[in-house]
DNA sequence: TTTCAATGTGTTATTATGACGCAATGTAAA
DNA sequence: TTTACATTGCGTCATAATAACACATTGAAA
């Protein structure tokens, strides 16, 4: 099938398929050369880029609908994913969008549910950078990589649902230890510090820092140390997962 | 227009009004006589109580969707509201409940959005209790608190999303002093921290919980002094909503 | 007038946090 | 080979936050 006749059919029949007025958007986070990074698509018709996105099978849990457009995009499966926010205003018109990109591919306007109303549901991912092989889908001529400091234009509200992502993650790194979902499965205590600061947007003490995440019992030191690199070399760490289930019931707040 | 009338009305044409497979349930929390309670419908032809839930206009923003719901069900404006998360199990058959209902209600099945697949989006309310008059649907016979200890049975998964409505509420409660929207303007000290204690189901100290919360800088002391109660009487505070604000934005955790 | 449960206002010990010192290490320059 | 030095590991100290507890005050009820 080619891609036009594809893009056609999407339109005009992908209601039989998914869930109307529904989709899901994935802000996906990676961390690499000391940087909060966000994987984006650039969407073929509209010039634009796209956070990847999709919409949910009539019979499928949103949550897998978001792991299984994660694993189209990235290859990754089992990643850390987190529901955040329902984006819901009415003034986010799909439509317009929808139809420029229909004309965009030479294709002449028909109705079609893409043109209705559309509610989306924010997730955010975090993910090993160096394990990821970004993937274009079938609308899109590109998939990369860009700082967070640094992001392209983006279409419709996407730029918001990006913004509402990185500060939930923000919240939530102060009271939940998911950084090690960004990083490899060893990693050594500047690196897992330098990852804090990169997305908290703010330098810590040093020693201060290793105190507090040690205290925490999350992290396992390994006998091993990190070769080859300038300087007095590090340990290497790995994430206990077991401690870590356990540290997230602890709970936070009002102890008596 | 009759009832059942109507509610045929709404089965066959109300696709036509709201979005298909989106719906709002809102988990409503008031605090009376020290207990936490929650607000629930009994459906009249399903002979279970349910959350008060409803649908999203065409044009309307999810968010006023619930306001509208909860103006229409306790007679408040104004009220404090947070989204908390989507259900989608795809196990939620909303179908087959639509179906005995629409019997029980002596109607004759007909193809209808109302038997499609629907995913909800959970919302909670605080309230003040002494300002609500909860108020039956349609569809509902009556409207009531319930102790949070001693719910009834439930309709669909409206139990677990008030478990996760409850659960939001007491981690939410650590970290942001929400607890104020379930009081009357004016309170003593030993009802708001009744009420953190009923949420939180634990008990605090009375002196540490004080100073905690006076650390805050949210509450106002009152002149005024609670008349008409036994033994010494407390204080009255209220609480100030410009620091609240600073407050909430003051955030958490990580420091240097 | 007395009683007593509940309130307002403390104090103290313990723990958590922020700020900082210093020796050890291993690469890179001298 | 030696030296310089940025970086790391491990520590101290002062301060702030927290938990645990004491005592005098109040005012309705006995």
């Amino acid at each position: 099938m080619t891609f036009e006749k594809e893009l056609r059919d999407h339109y005009l029949h992908g209601h039989e398929k998914y869930l109307r007025h529904i989709s899901v958007d994935c802000v996906i986070f990676g961390f690499h050369n000391g940087e909060l990074k966000v994987l984006l698509l650039h969407a073929r018709y509209a010039g634009k880029w796209a956070l990847p996105g999709g919409f949910i099978l009539k019979d499928e849990h949103m949550d897998h609908a978001a792991e299984r457009i994660l694993r189209v995009r990235t290859g990754l499966d089992e990643i850390y994913l987190q529901q955040f926010r329902v984006f819901s205003d009415p003034g986010r018109s799909t439509k317009k969008m929808n139809e420029q990109f229909l004309k965009n591919a030479g294709l002449k306007s028909f109705k079609s549910w893409m043109f209705e109303r559309f509610i989306t549901v924010g997730y955010y991912a975090l993910v090993d950078f160096t394990r990821v092989a970004p993937f274009p889908d079938n609308i899109s001529d590109a998939c990369d990589w860009f700082s967070i400091y640094n992001l392209p234009e983006m279409i419709l509200d996407h730029r918001n649902i990006f913004d509402a992502g990185l500060h939930n993650l923000r919240v939530q790194l102060n009271f939940q230890p998911v950084g090690f979902n960004l990083l490899p499965r060893k990693f050594t205590m500047p690196e897992l510090q330098k990852l804090y600061e990169t997305i908290l947007d703010k330098k810590l003490d040093r020693r201060n820092f290793q105190r507090k995440i040690i205290a925490t019992g999350i992290l396992k030191k390994l006998d091993e140390i990190k070769w080859g690199v300038a300087h007095k070399a590090p340990f290497y760490y790995k994430f206990d997962l077991r401690k870590y289930e356990k540290a997230l019931k602890a709970g936070l707040g009002f102890e008596s």
